[in-house]
DNA sequence: CAATATTGAATGAATCGTCATTCATTTTGA
DNA sequence: TCAAAATGAATGACGATTCATTCAATATTG
């Protein structure tokens, strides 16, 4: 069985990066030794570095690939959509789904974005400003249909959006939670956000 | 006899947490030194262990004490308001005086809370959850008078609320005041969390 | 085909700088 | 005068990063 394993899914890069996710998420990444990754994902700590020149650039990797993937499929799903206030409401069905499908990235992401984007300098974020955008785009695009008022200004309302979502995040992974299911979360975003930003007919 | 809390009037314990406040907003708790606070604050490295246990400690205090007094005068102002849909408005209103008002608390509070309330052992962050039951609070009223639909949970509207706000004085705080004005931030906010919670009359 | 050489991925112990914390000493002020 | 407050140099632990070495796979040779 030890035969040729190149062939097997022996990605080294991808396997540190999910042994990162996970320490990540447990114990925060100014906690998380380099030892603790190397450990949990099964290789030497010098391994680690044959990847990642540094602890700051895995940290960096690990959010640039995800949120290229997530923009990627958020971008996909929305295509198929023409109203923008459908597209809206998928946008915040999608959130929680991916969170559903990755607690531990969306603990990181959660957690961890605010202090890496002010404090690591070869961090420039572009990935992280390109998805709010997509919240933006669509609600401009609304806002030329006159389907939400043009007095407010888009790049608050994305924040906005992103902000209730993240908070929504942050109970479920932290809490675990019996306390709130993911589709009730989801559901009463929806109705909340849609309600508040979409004109009444 | 030192240490703890209520001397209020000790010079060097105000004096330290300023300092303290000032200094995390700048560099991040992680990224901040004892020697950095200890000379933002002109005082001996040693000087800040005779008042606070230790760095963790500090944090936390800092944390306990601010959000003392910001939940006391948010409390003093809704006390005079009877309706429920005006306590949310007012609530929305003096966050964005408070950040206004001392910008660094605002910064570290938005930036390191979430850290600090998963990583730091000791902090059981009963304050801020003390905050947004505030939120929670008011909106059962409105409930219970028909101001806002039933079937949304209060538990998870007191996040989302917070959730926007705390992402939109991000924004600010960040940015520096140069592309969102406080009361631009403040009146979007205001309508269209409004609008998205309260039922249309 | 076997023997040998080359390659470069992987290892993990050792290094080296960085602080949080301590405490012997000094300063303060009642 | 002396207890409390303050000081800041010294300590000790820790942990990111390095790099000499190992090892397995592949290439070369005769």
């Amino acid at each position: 069985m030890k035969n040729n394993v190149n062939h097997e899914k022996n990605d080294k890069h991808e396997q540190i990066l999910r042994a990162a996710i996970k320490t990540f998420a447990r114990k925060g990444f100014y906690n998380t030794r380099i030892s603790d990754i190397a450990k949990e994902a099964n290789v030497a700590d010098g391994t680690i570095y044959l990847y990642f020149r540094n602890k700051d650039i895995l940290l960096v990797s690990l959010f640039e690939e995800s949120m290229n993937q997530i923009i990627h499929m958020v971008q996909e799903r929305l295509a198929e959509i023409d109203d923008p206030i459908e597209q809206l409401r998928t946008f915040i069905k999608f959130h929680f789904e991916l969170i559903k499908k990755d607690k531990f990235l969306a603990e990181v992401i959660s957690v961890e974005l605010r202090q890496s984007n002010k404090f690591i300098k070869e961090y420039k974020n572009i990935k992280f400003k390109e998805y709010l955008n997509i919240i933006s785009g669509i609600i401009r695009n609304a806002q030329a249909k006159g389907l939400v008022a043009k007095h407010l200004m888009p790049g608050i309302l994305k924040r906005m959006v992103f902000g209730a979502l993240d908070e929504l995040t942050l109970i479920w992974v932290l809490a675990g939670d019996s306390k709130y299911s993911i589709e009730k979360l989801s559901s009463d975003a929806t109705e909340v956000l849609m309600n508040g930003i979409a004109i009444k007919k």
